[in-house]
DNA sequence: GACCAGGCACATC
DNA sequence: GATGTGCATGGT
């Protein structure tokens, strides 16, 4: 069996990504860098909480006043300039209007995203999937150990040759490469801690497929 | 009290 | 081009 079935059928649909607007998602993808997602959410909700989360109060809000809301999530300086990097970017090229920015083809859109300082290919690729609705696959450190276990690539393969994996062996889904990649990470979270392959792993010892 | 979490930019070699 | 470091909070 195919080892998206499999955790499909372990885990069942994981519903990502948990926001209410595009807007919301953008911002989560950024507040998520390198951070559990509990304290992204406690971030978002004292945004939602003082109307910020929409891109034009986001903008006109001064930064201590966002590093103040988002604390929980750490990083927060850093987080509050990308945010604004962000914004700066969608009110100079695209109105504040998040839809005509996602109306840039694929490629266009992507390559627009990562010239935001703060932005880079995962996050990108979390914008693209699961704000864009674009059929992009998220490479993120869950997918890399996922991958390295199973010795589907070499310690020193790059964010491109992994998402090129999936992307070149599964049909281009939106719907397969969102709830692929939210799986992926479910698994991470509940089974694949630790280096050996655990025997409880929905997944077992197969090693086949993508 | 370590160690980690849905990264990224930047410095240095 | 590879490798190291700063950024920071909250949970285990």
């Amino acid at each position: 069996m195919q080892v998206f079935e499999k955790l499909y059928r372990y885990f069942g649909p994981q519903y990502w990504w948990p926001a209410d607007t595009a807007f919301e998602v953008v911002v989560g993808a950024i507040l998520t860098q390198n951070t559990a997602w509990a304290n992204v959410e406690k971030a978002i909700s004292s945004l939602k909480k003082n109307k910020l989360l929409k891109p034009a109060r986001l903008r006109s809000s001064d930064v201590r006043t966002i590093a103040r809301l988002i604390r929980p999530c750490g990083y927060y300086n850093i987080k509050t300039a990308r945010l604004k990097n962000f914004l700066e970017v969608l009110f100079k090229d695209f109105k504040g209007n998040l839809r005509l920015m996602f109306s840039l083809n694929v490629t266009a859109l992507r390559q627009r995203l990562l010239e935001v300082k703060g932005i880079g290919p995962e996050t990108a690729d979390s914008i693209l999937l699961y704000a864009a609705k674009r059929p992009v696959f998220v490479v993120d450190a869950y997918t890399r150990r996922f991958l390295l276990r199973h010795k589907l690539i070499s310690q020193k393969a790059g964010y491109r040759q992994m998402q090129s994996l999936f992307e070149e062996n599964l049909p281009h889904r939106l719907r397969l490469f969102n709830e692929y990649h939210a799986l992926i990470v479910r698994l991470g979270k509940e089974f694949c801690r630790k280096e050996p392959i655990c025997d409880i792993c929905p997944l077992g010892k197969d090693r086949g497929g993508e």
